[in-house]
DNA sequence: CGCAACGTTGAAATTCCTCAATTCACGTGG
DNA sequence: CCACGTGAATTGAGGAATTTCAACGTTGCG
């Protein structure tokens, strides 16, 4: 696949359409996958900072990236939020909300985005006809699980250092398989936001960044990112505590 | 509902079976239960200490935990440990494994337990013909997915008392919906495996429990808890940070 | 009874957070 | 095009929470 750095507009003609990549099973007939896009949605343009939805919000519809790049989030009682990840082209938002029919987080844009609505009852109807598609939904949701339960780990046993290689090596192999470079890339979020989504505090992300950029590990400036060492923040993650 | 002490055998005929009740969709009619019942799989009796299931083994089925206590735990490359989650009667345990076919957590019984299994091939056929089937599975992932995000918000923003306030609610929460007691049960986890849940070291929960003590909020010995102020523990979630 | 695993408690060490001062980047308007 | 202002990022110093290390008590089982 051509890789290309992060932000200039991609070259090949579909690159930016991640959704049929990511979003539907890759064993459906030309007929089905046209049935399949047939219930897609309306398209919504998202400015920096707009809701895509908010926590309360009735649920009818999953949501997929089709560009841009937003954040969920959930707030607590006492008004603590947390960012419980970051969704850019090809991944689906909104599967929170199946179980109690009402949106269970925030959905923020961080820059302008298309994203495409999923009207949620005519994916659960076509799913029951086609088994590939309902095979492909099972499987967002449980990998969904899995994304959310190697944050736990990392939240939970993590120093740090370990948590932001993490987080630069998630998003890296995230731009790589959807073409872009993976080792230079613009961050799309401030470092509070980062802190918010890794447990930390804006400070202790900036000075873990400036130590990485100490070690020769990546070079940063501001939100440019380049990746200089894969290895050795794969090898920082091991450190034990 | 009726309530009693944790571990004395409940009294009401099928009680302890929580299948029906938490792994069934309750809008069935007889003959329609009884097709997805048809599908139950073997029943595996595990002894304190077996592993239901290893990380990486091949993935067939769910299983719905009939009687007993398990753990689910990830372990990182280096050889931390990570607990996901306790399950208890009525949960179901692997769907983390949908993704890949391959389970991505090991699940060790805490205590004796009784396990029922749900070959999912066959799962996901009659879903395909029973639409609240099919709804109920989504759903049975999506509350796994917004759980691991709750618990995330505790890993990322709360201090160690907080964490183990919020614990002890959930626990009695979960108690109460199978008819125990919300108030005295059994803990069936060790501190370390507590402290692993809740990302602290086993010193750490020792010593909020002794705190919770002191302070009249709970009456604990060794694994026995009775909750006195329930109020109390969940305010003491709510001093910021 | 004795051992081993588990739990409690204390003191020291460490990590991360808090508070505060600067610097930097970028958009707006002169 | 530059000055300015604002929000974001960096950096330092001190403090708080949690971990680490260590000793000791408790429980339950062979």
């Amino acid at each position: 696949m051509q890789q290309y750095v992060a932000h200039p507009q991609p070259k090949s003609p579909c690159s930016t359409c991640h959704l049929r990549e990511f979003c539907l099973p890759q064993d459906l007939s030309e007929s089905e996958v046209a049935r399949v896009e047939a219930l897609f949605g309306p398209r919504h343009a998202l400015k920096r900072g707009d809701f895509l939805f908010r926590s309360g919000d009735r649920f009818a519809a999953l949501y997929a990236v089709h560009t841009g790049f937003l954040k969920t989030q959930i707030l607590h009682e006492d008004g603590r939020e947390h960012i419980t990840g970051f969704q850019m082209a090809g991944d689906i938002i909104g599967m929170d909300a199946i179980n109690s029919a009402t949106h269970a987080c925030d959905a923020i844009a961080l820059e302008d985005c298309d994203i495409c609505e999923l009207p949620y009852e005519q994916l659960e109807t076509l799913s029951r006809e086609l088994p590939s598609l309902q095979r492909h939904l099972h499987r967002l949701m449980s990998r969904e699980i899995v994304r959310d339960q190697q944050v736990m780990m990392l939240l939970g046993s993590m120093r740090a250092e370990e948590r932001l290689a993490s987080f630069l090596l998630d998003l890296s192999e995230r731009f790589a398989a959807r073409g872009y470079s993976a080792s230079q890339f613009q961050l799309r979020m401030s470092r509070e936001e980062i802190g918010s989504h890794l447990g930390l505090k804006l400070e202790t992300v900036s000075r873990a960044f400036s130590h990485f950029q100490e070690g020769g590990l990546i070079d940063i400036h501001v939100r440019s990112v380049h990746l200089l060492d894969l290895n050795g923040l794969h090898d920082c993650m091991h450190r034990p505590r």
